[in-house]
DNA sequence: TTGTAAGCGTTATCAC
DNA sequence: GTGATAACGCTTACAA
């Protein structure tokens, strides 16, 4: 295979081969209509001189507009957040993307950015979205800030009403990929009622645009629902904004010794039946962890607590981590969307409904059986 | 502007404006030898009839190839490793993802997996990249992983001598954009001796393909001798295995009792001088606290530590992070390569010598002063 | 079974 | 200044 500069062309191998270009364009293609010995021999000789069959696809891909049809680009585009939380991307980027490279697809990344998306209508697309060059969009962001993006890009000549698959969201007319949140709440506070709490502290972030924490009440509730409990009295519930319960704020407020004067904290001294704390995720049970601490309260002694993700680890005096958690199977998450947008996106028939995958509970120290002198510290 | 299907191409406006569609092609590229009245006119009703330039992109680049020319796509292609580390990547692909969208760029990306690299061979592009979709790569991989990748790469018809710019490491003849790994070691040495430190010791990775290592052991000594003292005196250094220092690990050693087995406790029994530890990430410095906790050493009062990269936390009672670390410029680092690509694929002329940005040593609570008294519990 | 020829939609080289 | 025309390299009726 020599390196050359000036690509083969069809018609360079047609005329080693003595036929016609357009014998040389059946035959790479496998045209059943041909002599299948000409049709090997054709291939060799191609493959000897080394045509590149990708490197002409702009010429394909013009003469194929002709017909109407069009060749696979495979390019699957990608819009990604671009807010911190890394290892909880990164971990689906890591399916998605060796999934990809495995089918022998690119991916497109775009990052969205939350702070830009106010006014989406100023959000432009990298040129290959206009050009056609995707084949197909995966999708990692909230429908509401979604929706304004995919309307600016299915109205494109060049992406039209291709394929979008939806990872972690619900996405109305789309398959979506998903995590079981509801059962992965239904077995945290299964758990804990097995432990004997009686009185759980479901907290949440407000909705963003999303059904995810409609689905983890509603597992929380069949969990306290199946043992007879009255979920009003049975599992409290405070709704709260991403930075309430920051670890680096919550350290802040431990140092200069103004946490008790945190909302949580309030909380809990009103509601002193309380013997379990379930949080939006490891960070926030973190933060939770050392107000709690500084209030006075051992976890798991007084208060067992459960994270959520199983990402980020809270270290004990040795250094393990003791952080009972749902561990969400990220990187299959993003192994499934991407199988999904390649099947879409090569017409095998994808599912339409969203496909669920289940979590994982991992118990660590942070839980313990209810204490009956629990908070006598209180 | 209507939503059509099939799409308004340059014969359709001339028919309108009552020209050639060479004069449309022409008009919409603004070309001065053409009647700038008849160019705005011309360009007015492309628009109005929603002519949409970078849809016919395939038949652009067909035509221009004629001419030796090439049209530039407005992609980067970036070879991203598939390990673990999600912070210390995912913030420089923050970088240049943002900058890459500013300038109207797309990115594709393609993971680089540490584990296929003993045969590159079987390493297989996206076809975007044979295709020419591809003006120039971006690459945060090592060397020895990265060379046979480029060679594979170079050799491709597609992608040819386009340009590579190298995040992180060196590349011999490409432009690289690096952080300042010798200053970055300089100043946390330089800080230990200041506090009195007179014995440190370096753990450093055993070098893997790049120079890294190098530069980082070159500030120390600099630091070292600057003031006068004898880096083979004053200077100790392992080198080591990346799983070495695994808090992981680690924790299972002290929890289980087995800690004083570990190299790095015999060394510290062997060299009771060394006062201070500088470590190769803040992994690293993690597990060193517990080994060293497990130890009966007591940080910072009997040995200061200083971690890198500072982007693991170590907390305190109060859940603050106390490890002193020297800061990477990731974001920043993404942000210059974007440009620095950008710049080269669009012709202006790109530095050819390597791009160093700087570090900062972040002060915490893992250093203080040198306890004469120190290590007395040993 | 294979060759012929007409596009796909652009750009560039000529004329005028 | 603007219009015809010939590529760019491929696919696919249709003809042979």
């Amino acid at each position: 295979m020599t390196k050359m500069l000036h690509s083969v062309t069809l018609q360079d191998v047609a005329l080693k081969c003595g036929v016609n270009k357009s014998t040389v364009s059946r035959a790479l293609r496998r045209s059943p209509s041909l002599n299948p010995a000409t049709v090997e021999r054709i291939i060799a000789i191609a493959d000897e001189m080394g045509y590149n069959a990708e490197f002409h696809d702009m010429a394909r891909r013009l003469a194929l507009r002709k017909q109407g049809k069009r060749a696979l680009n495979h390019v699957i585009g990608l819009l990604f957040p671009v807010y911190p939380q890394a290892e909880y991307y990164s971990q689906m980027l890591r399916g998605i993307m060796s999934t990809l490279m495995e089918q022998g697809f690119g991916l497109l990344t775009v990052g969205v950015n939350r702070e830009d998306m106010p006014c989406p209508e100023k959000f432009i697309f990298p040129p290959s979205f206009h050009r056609g060059d995707v084949d197909g969009v995966l999708t990692i962001v909230r429908p509401d800030h979604l929706c304004p993006l995919l309307e600016n890009l299915t109205n494109n000549t060049g992406f039209g009403q291709r394929p979008v698959v939806s990872l972690i969201w619900t996405l109305p007319g789309h398959p979506s990929v998903l995590t079981d949140d509801e059962q992965g709440v239904y077995s945290a506070v299964s758990h804990l009622l097995d432990l004997g709490h009686s009185h759980l502290l479901l907290l949440q972030h407000y909705p963003l645009g999303g059904d995810t924490e409609s689905r983890r009440l509603a597992g929380a509730r069949r969990a306290v629902l199946e043992r007879g409990l009255d979920p009003e009295k049975h599992l409290l519930r405070i709704e709260h904004t991403y930075a309430w319960l920051d670890p680096v704020k919550i350290a802040e407020m431990t140092a200069n010794g103004s946490s008790a004067n945190h909302p949580l904290a309030h909380f809990l001294g009103e509601h002193p039946e309380v013997t379990a704390i379930l949080t939006q995720n490891d960070a926030g049970a973190i933060g939770a962890w050392y107000l709690l601490r500084a209030a006075g309260l051992r976890v798991p002694d007084d208060i067992s607590l459960i994270g959520y993700d199983d990402l980020d680890p809270l270290l004990d005096e040795q250094g393990r981590n003791i952080l009972t958690s749902v561990r969400l199977p990220l990187s299959e998450l993003g192994r499934e969307a991407a199988r999904q947008i390649v099947a879409q996106v090569t017409g095998e028939a994808g599912c339409t409904e969203p496909i669920v995958l289940p979590t994982t509970l991992v118990v660590r120290g942070s839980t313990a059986p209810c204490n009956p002198a629990r908070r006598v510290r209180d």
